[in-house]
DNA sequence: TACTGGTACGAAAACGTTTTCGTGTTGAAA
DNA sequence: TTTCAACACGAAAACGTTTTCGTACCAGTA
């Protein structure tokens, strides 16, 4: 059980400094070539790495980035990690993950705890709470600490920092438009509430694709979901009661449950009705019907992010540039739960 | 853009030392009163917080947890994440996050980057390809440099740590044992090639319930898949030409391919062919028929590795302790891809 | 008065680096 | 012989903490 090895040791292991030391091993000139290959043959031999710690310390940066995200088992957010580690780790830099499982509180908390030092800057989904409460004080300081701070997703308009999202609305719009040109003409859509940003975005949409094709909007076809873990219940209990021949849901499982629901009545998906989902997961491809999906592109997502971010990291000068919005195109993913 | 304060900052604005003002936050008798009170006032006021990079520099130890993980958009290592993350977090501890992408490399590269001061132990399931190679080299440095390390699901039996694992081979004999009971003759298996060490444990499981019922075992009915990028195809022509009753799959996605393979040949789940997976994840749940499965609790095993894994970070002294190894027990949930 | 002891604070070392700025030694030019 | 670069290295500061030790001051005691 040796510890790891410091440049002390190696100092007074081959009677050199420690600068010495530090500075053969950075290959610099003033060191002869002597002792520059002694120190290194050792260095290798007992496979000394810097202190990772020290460095940052030193340099004052961590060369890590933190992400937040509201939960982790939730397919979406798991492509935006993948995406973001991909072009962090190709850049050199780390992640550190935390949720704040859609709470405030916890949310506050991790983000104050890595921005003392652990992180050189943010990528951030915020808690579902955090939007409900308007309460974005935390946001604020670590902006105002010089600290870039990237949002996706769920983002604040309020704050001013980069962010990338979908076009949700064109993309709600484009998903709402495809069931009226398969003939539809009782479209209804299950969404949330409205203080989470996105569902209030997509049913934007679905509202616009109405109007454009002149369709009067019926208000009793719409289902604002409350309580996700009654939404099953929710969604069975609305689509008893209305006759529709295409839906549009918000997210993957409100399709799901919505297809499980028309199927008990007896109904058949698509040949009765159509249904469009939102967020291109695992549940969608292999569903039986399987899902016509408004496609997210997380993983692109994730990696805008992070070259957002890093860019910012990386330009010292001119950090106070404006900020950037990026949007990532949505894409509509054709399979069975519509008619072709 | 305000940098953040430091302790240096704060002792040249009230005119006092360094040491001071540390002592006085810290609440330290040594110092009078009157001057921790203006002290602490002044930090509370422009919102003081110790860098965590120094503190960890000073005190050798950082506070985090390093989790390593083959891929992360995999239902069952998200869970495994929730239970550390949870555990870590109540006391005190954060988690970084790496993936392996199942490679062996890159397993290597993130452990040595996260090694050199960025954690203080590890939990990690290795990579495929690690398992693969037999390469334990970067495992074996870090157990040699006196850092804990924990391991689960994915355990490797010659690197001496902590582990977490679940029955493998008892929850696969459940699944088949149950697959008798409810009267099927002909029983399969869909599981993986041998090195990857859950698969062929799943598989003596098969082995083991058969021997028991006096089954003789016919290894025409076992699929061994090679590739899991092509397992659809694969599990599609193994099925065309055989003749089973019963199938139990080492995956979810083994699972519902192949009652797909079946549904398409015309017979029907669980009517004509019972169905058991393994791994509980979203996909179980939501299939049409639902999916009976051997559960993994992936939250208690992750809950359990970071409670191993804090102990050993915590107990300095008799750290050399003999190595555990937890076993969480698998559960059989019942769904309607089996007759009731 | 001289000593003791307590109080309240500061100096400095330490954690492991990197980097700036010396400085001693050499060989060659004047 | 003296002077001056060039060379090769070391000392020290810095990053932001905590902690040990030292010490100035004062009051109380002998």
């Amino acid at each position: 059980m040796k510890k790891k090895l410091t440049l002390k040791q190696i100092a007074r292991e081959l009677d050199v400094s420690v600068s010495t030391v530090s500075k053969a091993l950075r290959d610099s000139a003033e060191i002869s070539e002597d002792t520059r290959q002694k120190i290194k043959a050792f260095a290798k031999l007992y496979n000394y790495k810097p202190n990772n710690i020290a460095l940052s310390l030193k340099n004052r940066k961590t060369k890590t980035i933190g992400v937040i995200i509201p939960e982790i088992v939730h397919h979406f957010f798991t492509t935006v990690i993948s995406g973001i580690e991909q072009v962090a780790n190709e850049r050199g830099y780390h992640v550190i993950i935390c949720m704040s499982n859609n709470s405030f509180d916890k949310e506050v908390i991790n983000m104050e705890l890595l921005a003392n030092g652990s992180t050189d800057g943010f990528i951030i989904s915020v808690a579902k709470e955090t939007q409900q409460k308007q309460d974005y004080h935390h946001l604020n300081e670590v902006v105002n600490q010089g600290m870039p701070l990237v949002m996706f997703d769920r983002v604040i308009d309020e704050i001013n920092c980069d962010k990338v999202i979908i076009d949700d609305t064109i993309g709600a719009k484009k998903a709402v438009q495809k069931l009226i040109d398969l003939g539809s003409k009782n479209i209804g859509i299950i969404t949330t509430v409205d203080y989470v940003s996105v569902g209030k975005l997509r049913t934007e949409g679905y509202y616009k694709a109405l109007r454009e094709n002149n369709i009067e909007v019926n208000e009793d076809l719409i289902l604002r979901v409350e309580d996700f873990d009654r939404s099953e219940e929710e969604i069975k209990a609305f689509l008893s009661q209305r006759k529709v021949d295409g839906l549009f849901a918000v997210n993957e499982h409100f399709a799901i449950y919505a297809i499980k629901a028309v199927q008990e009545q007896g109904l058949k998906v698509p040949e009765d009705v159509s249904v469009i989902g939102f967020t291109d997961g695992e549940l969608s491809k292999q569903f039986m019907p399987s899902l016509t999906t408004v496609s997210q592109h997380g993983a692109e997502m994730g990696a805008q992010a992070a070259r957002l971010l890093i860019r910012k990291l990386e330009n010292t000068e001119m950090e106070e540039g404006p900020h950037q919005t990026i949007i990532i195109e949505t894409g509509l993913v054709e399979r069975n739960s519509t008619k072709h």
